[in-house]
DNA sequence: TAAAAACGTTGACTTAGGGCAACTTTTTTG
DNA sequence: CAAAAAAGTTGCCCTAAGTCAACGTTTTTA
């Protein structure tokens, strides 16, 4: 059941065993269906999971309706809507399990007890923090100045595998299209 | 001359004077010119920037040479190409005062060794980090799905000093838009 | 302080990509 | 496994916003 989770912290740090089955003493298991929604936009964001199995979404909705995904995470990483998990502030966005999976989940409360007394946590959580600043730089950023091919082009480049789990409607939200743009940019290359 | 950033640091977290004066002391003062450059694109950042009096600019550039803004930093704020001071890869941004500025330098190694033995200080550290990931995480996500009256209503709502220290060049390339459909929307207000 | 450079504004024209609808294909579920 | 629902594709048309150029204004610098 920890496997997983075991190994990204052993990644990360040099953690004796006795440390690793303390934290991961705080994590539960819990299994989703497709489409289950973890959080709605105004609930305020309490919980961090790490995936065993499946894949999180996270994404909002314009005032007309139209989903925007954010981010999505796969089997054997973490994901929350962090700037609501940090500052408990409304989401303002969702999240979501789009296909049935397994996650070990952490409450707030247990993870910032984890971060203020296991040093080692706190170094994990800070390289998260770091990882995911940069990661959402890069992402948001490099699509500046891109026209849909570009884009395109970047996602086949960066990130292959969400072409491969994830529906058209999906990435073409992710990428900032309607799904028909992609749909004809995809057959054109 | 430490007093803003003592005055910032304070603002963050319980703070004795004795620590705020050695963390003070490894920043040093250096004055700008308008449109001086303090990171190329190719550089790898290796310091962070307190202004003391001025303003710092995040921007890159397209394959077609058109400028990008990123991020605009005034008086009382930290500043650097931070993706690049953290994995220590070329920056792929450029960092420049757009005015005469003075600001307060410190170096990475100086800045990782406070982060490493002064607790307080790693604390605000991950202060920073945690509001700089929810600061760009709204700034560009709240863009998805605006237009370009959207854009402009956002900043005139959440960053009016932009409009008023900013050319409207620069705000464009912030906005993701022309100067010439900022200057057409401003004047149907 | 005068010349030069950069910036801002506006008009005419062009274009990338969105909306909608019809249709086909795939996926889901009872 | 069949019916229903959702997703993908494609054509047609339209619109928001970009480009380019001309011109006036402000800013910079020698």
């Amino acid at each position: 059941m920890y496997q997983t989770l075991e190994k990204f912290l052993k990644g990360k740090t040099n953690i004796d065993q006795e440390t690793l089955t303390k934290i991961c003493s705080f994590f539960k298991l819990i299994k989703t269906k497709r489409n289950e929604l973890l959080l709605n936009y105004d609930q305020v964001s309490n919980h961090y999971y790490f995936i065993n199995k499946g894949c999180i979404r996270l994404f909002t909705t314009s005032k007309e309706g139209v989903e925007n995904s954010r981010y999505f995470a796969f089997e054997g990483n973490f994901a929350t809507a962090l700037p609501s998990f940090i500052d408990q502030q409304p989401a303002e966005e969702y999240l979501q399990t789009i296909e049935k999976s397994e996650l070990l989940c952490i409450s707030r409360k247990d993870f910032y007890y984890l971060v203020d007394t296991e040093p080692l946590f706190a170094k994990i959580y800070t390289e998260i923090l770091e990882l995911g600043f940069i990661m959402a730089q890069k992402r948001i950023y490099g699509f500046q100045g891109f026209d849909a091919l570009d884009k395109v082009k970047w996602i086949i480049k960066y990130q292959p595998q969400l072409l491969l789990k994830v529906s058209n409607k999906m990435v073409a939200s992710y990428l900032g299209m309607s799904p028909s743009t992609l749909s004809r940019i995809k057959s054109k290359l």
